[in-house]
DNA sequence: TGCTATACCGAAACCGCTTTCGAAAGCAAA
DNA sequence: TTTGCTTTCGAAAGCGGTTTCGGTATAGCA
């Protein structure tokens, strides 16, 4: 009825709980004939090792953890999920646990990270959305203990990241707009404290600057991240006494609500005004119209940021570990020409 | 530099490591003095128990799997997270891990709960999107392992569940479009050995039934979740001689490709065909156009599922558990009186 | 045949915490 | 002062593995 204990299957095999184990873990000296025997009726007799004695005794945890972002349920969703598959897998390869954490109400996130290292649950944690100062990361650093983080803070250069350039992504973003004619370009983005937040106003600044364009902080909003935000925010800009022709969102949600804005003010996006997002959510195909957007590999991240962190926590150098990918542009029907009509 | 162990939180107080642990888990046997010296030594010395050593000390895991559904990523993002967001609420209230797991490549599901509830890393586990007849769920009843799951099987008398009234979501939509004059109705559902699948073909027969309408299988269609699926479905539906002038999708998902196959044909939902859909997904906001959808409660169903879970594991009744809740039909554009051209 | 390497396995300590059991100390009642 | 409980702790045995350190056989070699 209970589960065979390592002294069961050393009865069961008239050798040693030390033998077995040794033979078990793959150790030099024991006979490849013993091993064989002890695999074998390892097997069946359903032998599986007890996971919270072997943690104790390496002292590995063979766990990582998750930081689930807070308070952004409504942009986390398909993120944190495509995240969680890849990170899986990865883990799963290994036999290791994948668990996932977010804050206690009471507690900021320093604490929670600092309760799931001196746990001794995980060996290893992924955080997500980094702050451009980001006291987590700080906190991580200095503790030594190994982490690896989707996106990066000001300063990257010391830990491991996976991340895509946003700055590149929207500069791009802004010289295709322009491409079409546009010169007034709105920005809808997120507190600037979010670092991708950050990045992406600045590669907007800069895909304005590279056309010579004069960057106007009146055609910029900062709001949170949901459709809703989106939404008040294309109304605040299309009521502007000069409006601009065009909008980029730093996401797909905030998107969403930005063609919702349009409608909302009688105008028609990727008519009279073009509309690109970010994120490449599959979602985009199906908004009306269709959203033009940056995709960034989402699937692929998780996996990645799976594999970098097992290399960290087996000693690899962190920094060894820092990869930028580029997002891509995805045309579907929310840009356009700039509306001739505005200008009559 | 090392976390301090009880060993070293008893040299300190000059106790023995059994009183300070006893002491810390609130054991009646020790004067309230002590109790207080030790609590405070020990959050001066940063103490945390090692949640290994304590784990196999007990005997409990304190911590609990989602099991990810596999293969069906694109219908399980918004769904995925929103459990998630629940149960760790659920969960970190209590001070337990949630760990999420999905299938290894080379084996099946049922293996899966089999090396999950024999490895005691976890002292119970929630499923989702049950099979109708469910192995997995024959395998968690039979080794007596705590588990809920979200949603229910065909027999589910005698475990606990958390599900919605699938039959009565469907039996109203049906209603609801037979009460705007629709009488070919179509659906588009997925794989019936899904028992939400197969509950809502049900509860849609059921609705024709009522009404005194006959069920005509030349109008259902059994594909997979995904917009690409629903899409293809719609166009295929649309096709017949006599096309349905609405259709009813067992996913928002699906939805999503039905209405793009309706703009396809050149028709425009929710005039020339209705359609209604089933999550209640806030993107449905923004679908072209918003779409009409059966709303389920899925952020509440997370934390409700770890409650129960807890309670079980505490050793209560599973039976007692049994939780259904009825989906809500909010209605936005797709849906409509059925387009009187269609009958000249 | 005798001696030293080598291959294999057993003994035992340890990982850090929990929990039962019994002993000492304190206090009241007698 | 002695008896009889209580209160408060200490001792010790696990929980189920891992890993170092030796100790036998056995084999290799002269």
């Amino acid at each position: 009825m209970k589960r065979p204990t390592l002294k069961d299957l050393a009865d069961a095999l008239d050798l040693t709980e030390s033998t077995v184990s040794r033979a078990l873990n793959g150790y030099a000296d024991i006979s490849a004939k013993t091993i064989e025997r002890v695999q074998s009726t390892a097997r069946e007799l359903g032998y599986k090792p007890n996971q919270n004695a072997r943690r104790l005794a390496t002292g590995v945890a063979e766990a990582v953890a998750f930081i689930i972002p807070q308070n952004h349920s409504s942009i986390a969703e398909p993120f944190v999920s495509q995240m969680l598959q890849g990170l899986d897998e990865s883990m799963a390869q290994r036999g290791w646990d994948l668990l996932v954490s977010h804050s206690l109400a009471a507690e900021d996130e320093a604490q929670t990270i600092h309760r799931l290292i001196t746990s001794g649950r995980v060996s290893g944690v992924v955080l997500s959305r980094p702050f451009r100062h980001d006291a987590r990361i700080d906190l991580l650093q200095q503790s030594g203990f190994p982490f690896v983080v989707h996106g990066r803070s000001a300063k990257s250069d010391s830990y491991a990241w996976f991340d895509i350039d946003n700055e590149q992504a929207f500069e791009s973003a802004a010289a295709h707009l322009i491409s079409l004619g546009h010169h007034r370009i709105g920005f809808v983005g997120a507190a600037l404290y979010f670092n991708f937040a950050y990045q992406r106003l600045e590669g907007y600044k800069r895909g304005l600057h590279e056309a010579g364009l004069a960057y106007d902080e009146s055609l910029v909003r900062v709001t949170e991240l949901s459709d809703d935000a989106g939404e008040r925010a294309a109304i605040d800009l299309l009521n502007l006494a000069d409006p601009p022709t065009a909008i980029l969102c730093v996401s797909d949600t905030l998107a969403c609500g930005v063609l919702a804005g349009i409608r909302a003010q009688g105008l028609v996006a990727g008519k009279h005004v073009s509309v690109i997002g970010y994120d490449g959510l599959k979602i985009g195909r199906h908004t009306n119209p269709p959203l033009t957007t940056m995709s960034q590999p989402l699937a692929q991240s998780g996996r990645k940021l799976g594999d970098m962190l097992l290399a960290i926590i087996d000693g690899e150098d962190p920094t060894k570990h820092q990869v930028l990918k580029r997002a891509e542009l995805v045309i579907r029907n929310s840009d356009g020409p700039v509306w001739a009509q505005q200008h009559h």
